[in-house]
DNA sequence: TTTGCTTCTGTGAACGTGCACAGGTGGGCG
DNA sequence: CGCCCACCTGTGCACGTTCACAGAAGCAAA
C-alpha cells in the first residue's frame, strides 16, 4: 500500500502568480497529474509507482517519490473506487439487541480486532447493528446497494434474513461462530465443545463428585456445544438432573438457574456455568443459599470476560480470544477479496484455560 | 416526454446477440443512464429526480420513478463522492487504551448512538481507535488523506496531537466532553459538576456526616468537574482528607482507593465514587473491611452503567445519557457539514438521578 | 411581432483514477 | 542486417455521477 507521506513544504497555488489573493477556502488536493508535472513524467508512470508495478526506471521512481512528498499527494479514494468498481469498505453486522451488544464484552473485542485488521489493509469498517425489523430492511437495502465489498457477520441466528440477503448477493462473507444453515460459508470460532470438555475435566480433577451445569442459549451452536462438551467429560457419570437450562447468557438467568438447581439437587458440589455472566449469577445464588465457593461448591465459567476477575472469588474460566477472532474473521474476508481459496470447515482458535480461585 | 419506451419487454444484453453464453460473473449495476433509457429521458433529468430538484414535469417524474424500481437503480457512491468532492464518512476517534474502550460502557453506547444518527443521514462511520504512538501517526495520516468529511472525538486529552491535526486541517469536528484547550470547538456533554453536586446533596440528605469521595481521572475535565461538584455540595463542611485521588475510572482503582481512605479516615460514612466502576471497587473494599452498605456507609456512583445494577447492593447513581450524547455529537458534525452555524458553548444533556439501594 | 420570464430538458464537461494499448529504446541472436 | 523481446513511457478512454449551460416551449406584457 502506498502511504502518502505528510506534506513538508506548503504548496503555492498552481495557477498564475499574480496579485489576486487566494481566497482562504478549501485548498485543492494534489492529484496524480500534479505529481507528474512536478516530476516531469506522465500520469501513467506516476500511477505505476504509486501502485508498485514493474517497468519503471529508477530515475523516474526517485523523481516521482520526491514529487509525491513535495506536493503532498494522497490518492483520491473515490476516484480509485470508481474505476476499480469497489468500495473499500467491509460491513460489520451484529444481529443482537442494542443492550446485549453492550453487555457482551466479546462483541466489543471482536469489533476492535476486526477494525485493526481492516484498517491495516486500508479498508473501512461500516458498523451495521440489526436490532428491530426496521433495521433488517435497512441493512438488506444497504447490502444490496453495493456499499460494501464484503461482510463480517457476528452471531447470526438460524434462518437469519440478513444471512439470506448475503447469500443471494454472493458477497464475500465470513462468520464468527458457525452458522448452522450455511455449510459452505467460511467462519472462525473456538472449539466450544472441546473447551467445555477440558474445563469440566479440570473441575472434576479437583475431586468433585456431583458436578452440574447451568446451560444457556441452547438455540445457538455455542450454547449447545458447551453442553455437549460437558456431557463428553462426564461420560458415564453424566446425570441429566444436574443440568439446568436457561435461555440467555446473562447474570439474571444464571442466578435463577442456580436457585432452581439447588432446589432439585442440594448435594451438588461443582458447577460449570455456560458463561462468566452466568457464573456470576451462580456465585450470588450460592452465597444467598449459604454455600461457600470454592469450599462447598467449585464453579467454573466461560469467556474470561471482565466478569471473571470482578467476581468473588475470581473465576476459573476458559479464555476466549475475542480480539483474535475479530482479526481472523477480517483476514478471512480480506483473503476472499484477494481471490484466494478458503480453507474448508473454518478456523478454530486456541482457548487457554485460566485457573483462578473459584474452583 | 417518454417517447415510446419499450416498457415491458425484458432488456437484452447491449452487445451482439450471439451464442457466447454470458459468464455467471458479477452482474452489472444499473446506472443513471439505464434509468434514462428506460424512462425515455436524459441523464440530467434522472439526476434531478434522484436529488429532488425542481424543474421536472410530473410526467417525467413518474416515468423515472417507475424506471428506477424496474431496473433496480441505486446511485453509485464512489462516482457521486468523486464529483461532489466528499467522502460521506465521519471519523469516530477514541483516544483510549483498548482495554478501557471495552471496560467503559459509555463509549460503546456513544458509538451506538452516533452510528444510528450517522446511518440515518446516509453517512458511514469510520472507527479510529488511538492507543499507541503508532496509532496516532496512522490516524493523523488518515485524517490528512481526506478520507473523512468530519470527525467525532471522544475523550480527548489535553494537548492531544490528534486534536492538533484536526485543528490544522480545519475539518468539521465535535467533541464528547469539553476539550479544555480548544475553546471554539462545538461539544456535547453533561453537566458533570452540577450532577456531582446534586447526587452528593442527595447523599448528605440521608443523614451522613462524614462524606468522602474517590476522585478519579483528574486530568480529564469530567474527573475534575465531578470533584468540583462534590466540593460545591459540601461547602463549609468540605474536608480534604476525605478525598482520595486515583488515576483511572476503574474497579481496581476504586477498591485500592477505598482501602487507602479507610486507613486514613475509618469514620467515613458516605462515599461519592467518581464512576460506577470505581463504586463497585469501593463496595468490595468496604465488604472486605467489614462495613455494611448502606448500613454503615452510603455509596453513590456515576454513569448508571451495567455495573450499577449488577453491584450488590444496586448502586444509586447519576444516569449518563450516553446514547443521546452519541446522537447529539453526530448531529453537531452533520449540522456543520450542512453549513449551519453552531450554538456557542456546546450542549449539555440532562442527567437524571437513579436512586437504588446503596445509599 | 418582439421581448422577457419561467419552466423544463438535453448535452458536454468535469471529477481523479487505473488500464489497455501504442510506441520507443536497446540488446541479444540468428 | 533483420528480428524478437524485455524494458520503459505516454495517451486515450472508461468508470457514474453532478453541474453549468444552452436551448426550447409556453405565456404575458410591451
Amino acid at each position: 500500500m502506498p502511504r502518502g507521506a505528510p506534506a513538508g513544504a506548503p504548496r503555492t497555488a498552481p495557477n498564475t502568480v499574480g496579485l489576486v489573493s487566494t481566497p482562504p477556502l478549501r485548498r485543492k488536493r494534489a492529484t496524480v497529474h500534479d505529481v507528474a508535472v512536478e516530476a516531469g513524467v506522465s500520469r501513467g508512470t506516476v500511477s505505476r509507482v504509486v501502485n508498485g508495478e514493474r517497468y519503471v526506471s529508477d530515475e523516474a521512481r526517485v523523481a516521482i517519490e520526491a514529487a509525491i512528498v513535495k506536493v503532498g499527494y494522497v490518492p483520491n479514494n473515490a476516484a480509485r473506487n470508481l474505476v476499480m468498481q469497489r468500495t473499500q469498505a467491509i460491513g460489520f453486522i451484529v444481529h443482537e439487541p442494542h443492550s446485549l451488544f453492550l453487555e457482551d464484552p466479546n462483541i466489543g473485542e471482536i469489533l476492535l480486532g476486526a477494525n485493526t485488521a481492516l484498517s491495516d489493509a486500508d479498508y473501512q469498517m461500516a458498523c451495521l447493528i440489526v436490532d428491530s425489523e426496521r433495521d433488517t430492511d435497512r441493512v438488506a437495502r444497504y447490502l444490496s446497494g453495493g456499499f460494501v465489498d464484503g461482510v463480517i457477520i457476528v452471531s447470526a441466528r438460524q434462518n437469519d434474513p440478513i444471512t439470506r440477503v448475503v447469500e443471494r448477493l454472493e458477497i464475500p462473507a465470513a462468520f464468527v461462530g458457525h452458522p448452522p444453515d450455511l455449510a459452505r460459508a467460511p467462519f472462525v470460532g473456538i472449539d466450544n465443545r472441546g473447551s467445555a470438555r477440558t474445563i469440566t475435566e479440570r473441575l472434576l480433577g479437583t475431586g468433585r463428585t456431583r458436578v452440574g451445569m447451568i446451560a444457556a442459549a441452547l438455540d445457538r451452536d455455542s450454547g449447545a456445544d458447551r453442553l455437549a462438551g460437558f456431557t463428553d467429560a462426564l461420560g458415564s457419570r453424566f446425570d441429566p438432573t444436574l443440568v439446568e437450562r436457561v435461555p440467555l447468557y446473562s447474570y439474571a438467568a444464571g442466578r435463577a438457574g442456580m436457585h432452581a438447581l439447588l432446589e432439585r439437587a442440594p448435594d451438588v458440589d461443582g458447577i460449570f456455568a455456560a458463561s462468566d455472566a452466568v457464573a456470576a449469577g451462580v456465585l450470588d445464588a450460592l452465597r444467598e443459599a449459604g454455600r461457600s465457593v470454592p469450599g462447598d461448591v467449585g464453579v467454573v465459567g466461560f469467556d474470561d470476560s471482565a466478569w471473571a476477575v470482578r467476581a468473588q472469588p475470581a473465576l476459573s474460566t476458559v479464555h476466549q480470544p475475542a480480539e483474535g477472532l475479530g482479526r481472523a474473521v477480517a483476514e478471512s474476508v480480506l483473503s476472499q477479496l484477494r481471490g484466494e481459496d478458503q480453507p474448508v470447515g473454518g478456523i478454530l482458535l486456541e482457548t487457554p484455560i485460566v485457573w483462578r480461585d473459584s474452583a
